[in-house]
RNA sequence: GCGCCCGUAGCUCAGCUGGAUAGAGCGUUGGCCUCCGGAGCCAAAGGUCAGAGGUUCGAAUCCUCUCGGGCGCGCCA
């Protein structure tokens, strides 16, 4: 509806731009919007206002020329110059109605669109390295990135959700180190276990499938392991003690038993993420392996690229890209002095592949704390010849849990952190969803364990999903009563209730605000949206009865109401949240 | 020091990308069930939109500065 009245005031713009009373450029600015105010009709526009500088008109005369040039339509029923020169359009009754047939007819479908006209977009989420299981810091980063995918989806992008494996560098070679430490351990020798290593519990089980499938294939005299190591912290240096470590678990085990150990590690730590992601209902296209990447020797093209592209310098033995030429504050690393790739060159190569993928767009969603990495990513794609618009990077502000008023504390280096699948435990899957994207991305997010927990009306989940269950619960009442929905029957021309007028008219609002969610990368939106429509369903709720005696009445209203139903659902279902039939 | 994000009711946050009288929830106070689930509803009180300038018909929204809070600034990933 929307769109047709923009179109319907572009025509009119244009009118005027060939009588020559408007500029060129005006009829792009054909915009309307929702006015907060009913009384200032269905939707507005201020174009009158905008132009009227550059047209040299009075803004209100202005108004009235357009609304004159404006081509009569059906479901407008009138247009009206208000204020100092705003025009509003009120709907027809009946074309507000139509929107309750809509949602019925298109069922899962409503609020779906093909503004994406099935343009290829990729969104990659999480990618967190699979060091150890996910923490509630990831959770978002999820909930987030989930929901935006499906957003995109939902306005007809092609969407491919992908987790980008760090499974090539060193944090992993430190943590498969850890793993056979601790089963040196389990095997009964005694050592000092690196300060620097991984201390979760994980890493144990991981060590103890190790020892029991295996005995004692992979142990070798601790002495021997830690002979001639430089010491560990405080005494000694940390890195350079782990690093020895890994050098010598490689040296000791050999090739082929050290990467068993490693992809052990690997793979029971990706099976972990992956069942964790599963269960809260985020699903991938791909897992893309950084070290499949760096096999491939995708890694070694792109650097070969920003070489003969000039881009790239040699300084103290080590490869620069000369970043700074496009936006960074300074230049990279790409290739270390001891002859290794970064993790940002492989990350260039990276975005340079899904690029050559064939992605229009590509969505980054990244902790906050990433964001200084920002300009070197879109830098390389510049330097690449490709236009780092294409990429948008949206940055997650950290969660912070809260549990009877004091904060809860999360310290990684101990190992003691909360994890994703502890929260789930904790507060379930829908409410860890929702809450997760309540607020803006960018805002930090106060997560309320205490009301996440909660079934009462603080608790804006179940406050929604009751609504939807009331609906269900309403049709239940329908039977015990002998009665059937028949629609056929019902006259929507009899829902003339303020409340049912406002509820139709948040129906018909939803399509916009999917649209512009996903354009703008906002679940918050939706979560917003359904709120407020719930609390004006249980307001509806409270006002009027809807299983009446009077047939043509009650059909109407029951069909309004299971609108209302199919709406929440798929607002939710955007969200990743379940629409339960009772509570 | 430089960069990014944030500052709106007692608390937690919206505010449709510059519009019309600043909006919710919680909390507080007072009301509503012989009636479709009270996990609900209604009403009241509550604001110098951190502060100061600027841009214009018009600013919570854009620009500059100041003050507060968070996060970054590796040949780590």
């Amino acid at each position: 509806m929307k769109a047709t009245l923009e179109s319907l005031l572009a025509e009119a713009l244009k009118r005027l731009q060939e009588a020559g009373v408007l500029p060129p450029d005006a009829a792009q600015r054909a915009r309307l919007t929702r006015p907060r105010d009913k009384a200032h009709g269905d939707y507005a526009t201020n174009v009158a206002l905008a132009l009227a500088k550059t047209a040299g008109t009075e803004p209100r005369e202005l108004a009235r020329r357009i609304v004159e040039a404006l081509p009569a339509h059906p479901a407008v029923a009138r247009v009206e110059i208000a204020g100092p020169g705003f025009i509003n359009f009120f709907l027809d009754e009946g074309a507000h109605r139509s929107v309750i047939l809509r949602v019925l007819e298109q069922g899962e479908a409503y609020g779906r669109s093909q503004l994406g006209a099935g343009r290829p977009v990729q969104v990659e989420f999480v990618s967190a390295n699979p060091t150890g299981p996910l923490h509630v810091g990831h959770g978002r980063g999820a909930a987030y990135g989930a929901t935006v995918a499906n957003l995109l989806e939902a306005v007809g992008y092609r969407v491919h959700r992908e987790y980008y494996v760090n499974d090539a560098g060193r944090q992993m070679d430190i943590l498969a180190t850890s793993v056979w430490l601790r089963y040196l351990e389990l095997a009964g020798q005694d050592l000092e276990f690196p300060s620097n290593g991984y201390q979760g519990d994980y890493v144990w089980d991981i060590a103890a499938t190790l020892h029991r499938e295996h005995g004692e294939d992979y142990a070798v005299p601790v002495e021997r392991v830690f002979a001639g190591i430089p010491p560990d912290a405080p005494e000694g240096d940390k890195e350079a003690h782990i690093d020895a470590l890994i050098a010598r678990a490689q040296a000791l085990l050999g090739d082929i038993r050290y990467r068993y150990v490693f992809d052990l590690a690997l793979t029971t730590i990706l099976d972990d993420i992956r069942d964790d992601l599963e269960k809260f209902g985020v699903v991938y296209d791909e897992w893309y392996s950084e070290r499949g990447l760096v096999e491939r020797g995708l890694v070694m093209q792109a650097v070969e690229r920003l070489r003969r592209a000039g881009h790239v310098y040699e300084h103290g033995n080590a490869l620069w890209f000369r970043s700074s030429a496009f936006g960074d504050e300074k230049d990279r690393v790409v290739v270390r002095e001891n002859g290794q790739f970064t993790y940002f060159a492989s990350d260039i190569a990276y975005h340079m592949d899904k690029i050559e993928r064939g992605y229009e767009r590509l969505v980054d969603v990244w902790g906050a704390d990433h964001h200084g990495y920002v300009p070197r990513v879109k830098a390389a794609l510049a330097a690449l010849g490709e236009d780092p618009e294409r990429l948008d990077v949206l940055l997650v502000q950290f969660a912070v849990l809260w549990r009877g008023g004091r904060k809860v504390q999360m310290s990684t280096r101990s190992g003691e952190f909360v994890t994703l699948r502890q929260l789930r435990k904790e507060v379930g899957r829908d409410a860890a969803r929702f809450f997760y994207v309540m607020r803006k991305a960018e805002q930090h997010l106060d997560f309320d364990l205490d009301l996440a927990k909660s079934r009462t009306a603080d608790n804006p989940v179940y406050y929604i999903q009751y609504a939807h269950a009331r609906v269900a619960s309403v049709m239940h009442q329908l039977q015990a009563r002998g009665w059937r929905f028949e629609p056929d029957r019902a006259d929507l021309s009899r829902l003339t209730e303020p409340h049912e007028a406002d509820l139709t008219a948040a129906l018909g609002r939803y399509p916009e605000l999917v649209e512009s969610a996903a354009l703008t990368h906002e679940p918050h939106l939706i979560a917003h949206y359904l709120r407020e429509l719930a609390h004006q369903f249980h307001t509806y709720y409270n006002a009027h009865p809807f299983l009446v005696d009077d047939e043509a009445l009650r059909n109407a209203r029951l069909s309004l109401v299971l609108a209302v139903q199919q709406v929440i659902r798929n607002g939710l279902g955007l969200l990743g949240v379940c629409a339960p039939e009772r509570m």
